[in-house]
DNA sequence: TCTGGGGTCCTAGGACCC
DNA sequence: TCTGGGGTCCTAGGACCC
């Protein structure tokens, strides 16, 4: 059997940890830029504050309820999903812990007997509360999309679950799905679920039944094969060891507001290059390809939001790098390739690709002195940004006034990684 | 003039996830 | 007026090779 735990609202919930008032208040928090709402509270959901809508449509109902409203503070959930894995891993043992996404965990369950596995997930969700402060809720099921699906359903109903469901046998996971829209299922996404209504396939039971061969044709090959075989109890996603290292590493961000100066462009690339590179150096890795692109401001009003058009260059690195100004050189070049004068853009980003160990880089017997220097500098900028998890100490390239950095004006303090804004007890 | 079949590698793009 | 950011995997198609 496997569990996936996943936090209840877990921005609202790291907010709220530090603000004991809000706790049964309505809370949002927004992306970044504050362009849309990307975490909600039970209260905010049931005054029906769209999820992944944009901020200033939802404004009046905002404010006519008084919801409690933050901008992103990644410092805060980075450290409170820390906190969260480590209490799993303590409890479950390291090994059967695949950690997923920031509020979310997958468990191998084999080891527990089947008797204890209910326990079991109540004291998960228990010990975490108490460590963290943060709710969770537990699914335990035979494959990881039923786990899913278990998962969904004690959220829905905390009542009657109290956020632990079990599905154990054909019966209960057969009432599962038929109580979950296709819509719902862990690996159908807008499109998919478009085609499926089409063909009058509407809920997850219906789904369990198609035959596997039309999976393939119809469901994007083998992903759709794994779909309907994780449905029907066999497990053909697997437990993941911990993947340490990423294989592309992006930073990318909107402006604040649309840019049309080259020189501000410039900026926010080398700024992203730092930050990316950063990244590829906590994982002791290193790159051979750097790309960048830009998105156009784009004026057409569809139904359904698209981005304008976006425009990309790479290279290929002659070696391998994770040193700042070797990466930000050539980021800064492809601006110039493939920028248009009097044209608006409104966001940029730098991805870093073929990434491999730093080790696996080949000995070149005739390092210079500069690239050893250079490594020694980068230990020190990583060490003083990383302590206070921010970029105090920058490349001049990135600009210093920053014109064109995001808007977050409703940001909450960094309470646990800044000395300066701990929480205080009076 | 006629012009095969099978393989690999790479890239772009689509689909999905949170 | 204002719509996030960072990932993964898979597939199709082109280039190239013998």
């Amino acid at each position: 059997m496997k569990a996936i735990v996943d936090c209840n609202s877990f921005y609202c919930s790291c907010e709220r940890v530090f603000r004991p008032d809000l706790a049964h208040q309505p809370v949002i928090v927004l992306s970044n830029n504050d362009g849309c709402i990307i975490s909600r509270s039970d209260e905010a959901k049931q005054l029906n504050v769209p999820m992944a809508g944009p901020y200033f449509k939802a404004k009046p109902l905002i404010e006519k309820y008084g919801v409690h409203t933050f901008s992103s503070n990644y410092n805060l959930y980075g450290d409170m999903s820390w906190r969260v894995m480590e209490t799993l891993r303590m409890m479950m043992g390291k090994e059967n812990v695949e950690v997923y996404s920031v509020d979310e965990a997958f468990i191998d369950m084999n080891h527990i007997p089947a008797e204890s596995l209910h326990d079991v997930g109540k004291k998960i969700k228990e010990t975490i509360e108490l460590w963290t402060g943060i709710q969770v809720s537990v699914g335990i099921a035979p494959t990881k999309v039923l786990s899913k699906v278990a998962n969904r359903l004690a959220k829905k109903n905390k009542k009657t679950t109290e956020c632990v469901l079990i599905l154990d046998t054909p019966e209960k996971i057969n009432a599962a799905l038929q109580k979950t829209k296709v819509d719902d299922v862990w690996g159908v996404g807008y499109k998919y679920a478009y085609k499926l209504h089409q063909w009058q396939i509407d809920t997850a039971y219906q789904l369990k039944n198609m035959d596997i061969e039309w999976a393939r044709k119809n469901l994007g090959g083998i992903m759709g094969v794994r779909l309907i075989k994780e449905l029907c109890s066999e497990i053909a996603i697997e437990m993941e060891d911990e993947r340490i290292n990423k294989k592309i590493i992006a930073t990318t961000r909107m402006f604040g507001e649309p840019v049309n100066n080259i020189k501000y462009i410039k900026e926010a690339i080398a700024t992203y290059t730092s930050r990316a590179a950063e990244k590829l150096r906590r994982q002791k890795s290193v790159a051979k390809t750097i790309g960048i692109f830009i998105v156009k401001k784009e004026e057409s009003h569809t139904a359904r939001f698209k981005h304008g058009p976006s425009i990309s260059a790479s290279i290929h690195l002659p070696i391998a790098t994770s040193i700042t100004n070797e990466l930000i050189k050539p980021a800064v070049q492809l601006v110039d390739k493939i920028f248009e004068k009097d044209t608006f853009y409104k966001k940029a980003g730098v991805i870093l690709s073929d990434i491999v160990n730093d080790d696996a880089v080949q000995g070149n017997l005739f390092v210079s002195e500069t690239t050893n220097k250079n490594r020694l500098l980068m230990n020190m900028i990583d060490n003083v940004n990383f302590s206070m998890r921010d970029d105090v100490l920058k490349f001049a390239s990135s600009g210093t006034k920053r014109n064109w950095k995001m808007r977050q004006e409703l940001r909450s303090k960094r309470y646990t990684t800044r000395w300066d804004e701990l929480y205080e007890v009076k």
